[in-house]
DNA sequence: GCCATATCCTTAATCGTTATCATAAATATA
DNA sequence: TATATTTATGATAACGATTAAGGATATGGC
C-alpha cells in the first residue's frame, strides 16, 4: 500500500502538499505541483488509510446501526423482513453519502457502547431500542443519535426521532375492525416501551369513539426467543377463542401466527380476523392477503441517514420528532361480522 | 475519553506498563502495579481507541462482508430472507469472536475494493460474487477471503469456499419431479456463474438418469431490478404453458412467482408445480407450502466466520471447498402427474 | 563485595494522516 | 529602495496505541 509519504518522497515534496492536493485545497498549491501529484495518485491508485485519518481528525466517517437482537433460527432479528429491508436502505444511503456502516445486533448494551466508543463512531442509528438502554448510551456517547421505532423523552439532547404516524395508523386500523363489526379485539404487542405503546393509544382512541373502554387483559405481549415464542403462540392459540380479531403490531408476527393458527384448524378470517403493521412483501403473498398498515421502509431509512448526517455536520434539525405517513391497506384477512353498522360509512373505498 | 497516556501520567508510570496490564502481560509487571492500573481501568471504564490500535498493529479486527446489491422496494437484496438470516448469523458470530463487521451491498467493485483497503480489513466474506469481480478483488486485496454461493477456480490463492451440496440438492429435487411424473421442467436461475451453475449440473444428471437430454431453452434466467423483474415475470407467465413444473434456484423467486402466477389464475400445483431452494420461513407458511431444498443458514454463517478467522490467525485450512449438507423437504407444491412410474420407488418417505 | 540474573519498568520509534506554524520567494505597495 | 502582502512549500508536532531495546533495581550465589 502506497502512502502519502511515499509519494511525497518520489516527487521530492512534502506530505503537506500531497495532502492538500488530495483534499482539493488547490488554491494553496501551484498548478504544476497539482498535476504531478494527481498523476501519481492515479498511477498508484492511492487509497488513504482511514485508521490514520480517523486518529488524526477525530472523526471516523463510521455510522453505527444497532438493532435489538433476537436469537435463534427463525427469530433472528434479520428474519423480520421489515427490519432487513429497512437495514438495506440504510446501508445503501450511508454508502452513497461516503460514510461507512458498522452494525450491532447485540442485546448487550455495554458491549454496544464499547464498540461505538472504540471506533469513535460519528453518529448512531438505533432501531427499536428500549428506553433505559437509550439513556445508558446517551450518558456515555455524545455524538448525534437517530431513533427509529422507539419512544424517548424530549429532555435528552442531540437526538432525533424518525418515526411514523403510529397513533393514526392504529386508530384507523381499529376503526376498520370496528366498522366490520368486531368488538372483541386482542391487541398484540412486542413490548410496551416503543412504538407499540403509541399504537395502543391510537387503538384506545378508536375504541373510545365506539364507546368501548380498552381492557388491559386484551393487551397481549408476545414473548421473544425460540422456545418462549413457541409457548407464547400456544397460549395465544387457547386465548383466541375469546376474540374475533387479532390486531398485531407487525406483519411478521401476524404472518407467523396466521400460519400457526391455520395449521391448528382455525380458519382465517372466518374464525378469526388478523391485521398487521408494516406491509412487508409476504403480507400480499400469503392467503388470505393481510390487511395491514403500509409504511415505506426505504424512504424511512434514507431520511434517518440524511438527518443523522446533517446532525453530524452541525446543522440544526427543526423537527426533532418526524412522523412519516402511513396508509391503511385493506386486503382479505378481516371478516365482516353481523350487521353492525357502527358509526356509519364503510371506509374501504379506494384502497387496495 | 481517557487514554493510556492519561492513566500512565496519573499513576506516574509509563504507557508501556499500562499497555502490558491491558494485554494481560502481567508476568512483566508487579502485582502492585497491576492492581493500581486495573483499578483505574475500571474507574474510568477505559475503552481503547481502535483507530490507533489498528494503525500501529496493522490489523483492524474488521471483517468485511459483501453482498451483490439489488435495488428497489421489493428487490433489495435484504428482502431475500435467505440472505438476511445468513447475514444475521454472520454478524452475531463476528461479534462473538471479538471482531467488527462492515457491510457493503454495492455493485461497484472498485468502490468495494477501496473501502476494504482504506480500513485495512482483516478478512472478507463475499456472498454470491461474480467470478470476474472476485478476480479483481483478489488482485488488489491479499488477506483471506471466504466465498459463499460463488464458484471460483482453484488456482486463486488464500480463499475458501463455504458451500453446499448444490449438485446433490438439485439432483434430488429433479429426481423428485421426475418421479412425480413431470417431464417438461423449466430450470430458473439467477445467473449461470455461481451456485446455480452447479445446481444445473445436478439437474442435468437427474434428467440423464431418465434418459432425457437437458435443453438449453428450458433454462430460464430471471432478470434483476424492479422493472426488469416485472417484465421477466410477465414473460415467464406466458412461457409457463409449456411446462408442468418450475424448478427455482431460490425460495425467494419461487414464492414471488407463485404469488404472481396465482393472481393471474394459474392454480398451484394443479396447473403448474413449483420447487424452491433454501427453505426459508415463508416457504412453510404460504399455501401451498413449498417443496424445497433445506439448508441451515445459521450454521453456514458461523462456519464461514469461523473459517475466516482461522485463516486470519494463520491456521492451515485443510478443506478449501466445504460442502454443507442439504435435505429435500417435500411439501405441497408439486403435483403427481399421470401414471408415470419412472425409475421405481417413490422417495417421499420420511420427509416433512 | 562482586557479578550474574531476574524482575520491573522506561525511552523512543513507529504507524499514516492532518494541522499549525514558519519560511522563502515572488509580487505588490508606498 | 524599503516594506508589506501574497503565494507556494516545508518542518514539525500531534493523534493514541504498540513494541523493540535497553536501563534500573532487587535478589541470590560465591
Amino acid at each position: 500500500m502506497i502512502t502519502i509519504k511515499d509519494m511525497a518522497d518520489m516527487l521530492g515534496i512534502s506530505t503537506t502538499t500531497v495532502s492538500n492536493v488530495i483534499h482539493g485545497k488547490t488554491s494553496e498549491v501551484s498548478q504544476k505541483t497539482v498535476d504531478r501529484v494527481e498523476k501519481l495518485l492515479k498511477e498508484y491508485d492511492y487509497v488513504p488509510n482511514n485508521s490514520a485519518r480517523s486518529l488524526s481528525q477525530k472523526c471516523s466517517k463510521i455510522i453505527g446501526v444497532s438493532i435489538k437482537g433476537r436469537k435463534g433460527q427463525y427469530d433472528n432479528i434479520m428474519a423480520d423482513p421489515f427490519f432487513s429491508v429497512l437495514l438495506g436502505a440504510i446501508e445503501a444511503e450511508i454508502r452513497r453519502r461516503g460514510y461507512f456502516m458498522m452494525i450491532y445486533t447485540s442485546d448487550d448494551i455495554q458491549e454496544l457502547i464499547r464498540n461505538v466508543l472504540t471506533w469513535n463512531v460519528d453518529g448512531l442509528i438505533l432501531l427499536g431500542i428500549l428506553h433505559d438502554d437509550f439513556v445508558k448510551i446517551r450518558s456515555r456517547y455524545k455524538n448525534p443519535i437517530v431513533l427509529i421505532d422507539s419512544y424517548a423523552p424530549r429532555d435528552i439532547m442531540n437526538y432525533v426521532n424518525v418515526g411514523l404516524e403510529d397513533e393514526k395508523g392504529a386508530y384507523e386500523m381499529t376503526l376498520h375492525l370496528l366498522e366490520r363489526g368486531h368488538r372483541r379485539i386482542a391487541f398484540l404487542a412486542d413490548n410496551m416501551e416503543g412504538v407499540d405503546y403509541t399504537r395502543y393509544i391510537g387503538h384506545q382512541r378508536a375504541l373510545a369513539k365506539y364507546g368501548i373502554k380498552a381492557d388491559s387483559k386484551d393487551l397481549l405481549i408476545i414473548q421473544r426467543g425460540v422456545t418462549e415464542m413457541e409457548a407464547s403462540m400456544e397460549e395465544l392459540y387457547y386465548m383466541s377463542r375469546n376474540y374475533t380479531a387479532f390486531m398485531c403490531c407487525s406483519d411478521y408476527w401476524a404472518v407467523l401466527l396466521m400460519s400457526y393458527f391455520s395449521d391448528r384448524g382455525i380458519r382465517i378470517p372466518e374464525d378469526l380476523s388478523f391485521t398487521g403493521f408494516d406491509d412487508v412483501l409476504i403480507s400480499r403473498i400469503i392467503r388470505p392477503a393481510l390487511t395491514t398498515v403500509h409504511q415505506d421502509p426505504i424512504r424511512r431509512g434514507e431520511l434517518a441517514v440524511d438527518t443523522l448526517i446533517k446532525m453530524i455536520q452541525g446543522e440544526e434539525i427543526p423537527d426533532w420528532d418526524v412522523k412519516l405517513p402511513v396508509e391503511l391497506v385493506i386486503r382479505d384477512s378481516v371478516k365482516r361480522i353481523g350487521s353492525y353498522g357502527g358509526c356509519g360509512e364503510d371506509r374501504d373505498a379506494g384502497v387496495k
